[in-house]
DNA sequence: ATGTGATATAACTCAGACAATTGATTGTGA
DNA sequence: TCACAATCAATTGTCTGAGTTATATCACAT
């Protein structure tokens, strides 16, 4: 009857039980990153408010049951995505809101294994209307050959396999790399990184709710002709006519609708 | 004669010796967090390539004359950073340079302490061009008159302390703080936040080299009114019209000439 | 070539101790 | 009553040394 927060899978692989082991499966291979997960997703559920400190280290490691090196080891991963901070005497707090690293690829996905909230969505796709036309833009100016056969290859791939395989959803990461890469914008490249793996999220609960989507490929190869035959105007348009898409699909399976972009 | 990373300054505040200790004051408080530091900008220097096995654990923390522990705790931060990656057998690498997460705070601040390259600092420009006058346009859309009173406020300290002293950049991260709020789009501020911060760190670079510079309060006063009459078309394009400037300015204090800005 | 098993090497985890930092408390003097 | 200095105690930080686990590599058999 302690404090301890409730309800958790086992941080470990429980070795003897051989009772359902079908547990969840969230546990990565190291304890420290497990943990760490788990706790990441806590803070971002609100289990764990901004500004609340956290029992402390012997206390923490006592009740998981794990050394203090690995729960010390998990606050240092999510202290270097600014989510929580330790002092001395003054133990370790979660920060505000506004400090965290809500862009870092693990907090996304973190973000997105507790359904996010509306509002959150809604502004991933506003960011994601605000760069990725202009990436696109910028892809058409300065595009090489070598880009395009990335990108074709990628678009090949997702004919095939359907954004229903994994393979699928891979190829689609794949042509969003090589356009970022065709910005020759590292920060650029980084931030859309990011954010199409968390949309690659989503779009796997897209998958599970509702049964059939329509076709990605023919707007993406849109995309990639307007970037092939360098036309700047058109690659940005079509950019946006294809998250507009994306967003109409993701509105569509969620329950409650979310307002509309800005008109 | 170790294999040793070259001259850098001892990590460990030296309790005894009086001599020099005007050394470095790179180290932090705590010694993981020093160590990761300087790791993780001798990663962005090159000093470890990308795909270079790290010395093990053992190595490492004895030649670097620290515990195991704090050595760990090192590589855990730059590993949520997705700078390196450790795994039994293989040791611990330093990624592609894709995966690093350069948009971290963090990260941006340590790229800043070794002169980032032109291509680099343009990028991010670029990337400042594309997302904040798109940011004003929303907070000139959604602001209420508490971000109004923020915005206001730090303008008044920016006036009267200037870019030259810590008090002035400050105030100038608040108001874009304020105004990355009014958008709405927790997404976008993060991000904003963590550009901005890596930009404030340029402007020290600026005022320290280029003794004078234009005044930035007026452009700023021209965001802020646009904003305040809820002109998004005016506040997109004071919005950009300022950070061209900022452009410009860190262009003619670096000692060559940035490629111009696409036409 | 391909798959299978042993082996060595690295990270991983643990336990317990001590050190260093710092928020809070108490005491002191004006 | 207030400001400031000394003390205390709680918490993180660091260290050591040991055992455990995962896995890349290599030898071997198929």
């Amino acid at each position: 009857m302690t404090i301890d927060t409730p309800s958790h899978p086992p941080l470990r692989r429980t070795p003897v039980s051989d009772q359902a082991q079908s547990f969840g499966l969230t546990f990565q291979g190291r304890l420290h990153g497990a943990l760490a997960h788990r706790l990441g997703v806590d803070i971002l559920k609100g289990v764990y408010a901004p500004g609340q400190v956290l029992p402390n280290e012997i206390d923490s490691s006592s009740t998981l049951d794990i050394s203090r090196s690995a729960y010390r080891e998990a606050i240092r991963i999510l202290a270097a995505k600014g989510m929580v901070e330790s002092r001395p005497k003054a133990g370790t707090k979660v920060t505000e809101r506004k400090r965290w690293n809500i862009l870092d690829p693990e907090v996304l996905g973190w973000m997105f294994e507790t359904e996010p909230s509306e509002d959150f969505i809604k502004g991933l796709f506003e960011l994601r209307l605000i760069t990725e036309p202009a990436a696109a833009e910028l892809a058409a100016l300065r595009r090489t050959e070598a880009h395009l056969k990335q990108m074709d290859a990628a678009l090949d791939v997702m004919e095939t396999e359907t954004l229903a395989t994994e393979a699928g959803r891979k190829a689609d990461l794949e042509f969003h790399d090589a356009l970022m890469n065709a910005t020759g914008n590292e920060a650029l490249a980084s931030l859309s990184h990011s954010i199409g793996a968390a949309v690659a999220w989503s779009t796997r609960f897209k998958q599970r709710s509702g049964p059939l989507l329509r076709d990605p490929v023919p707007d993406h190869r849109r995309v990639y002709d307007a970037i092939r035959r360098q036309d700047a105007g058109a690659a940005r348009w079509c950019m946006e006519s294809l998250i507009r898409m994306a967003l109409d699909d993701t509105q569509r399976t969620m329950k409650t609708q979310l307002i509309e972009p800005r008109g």
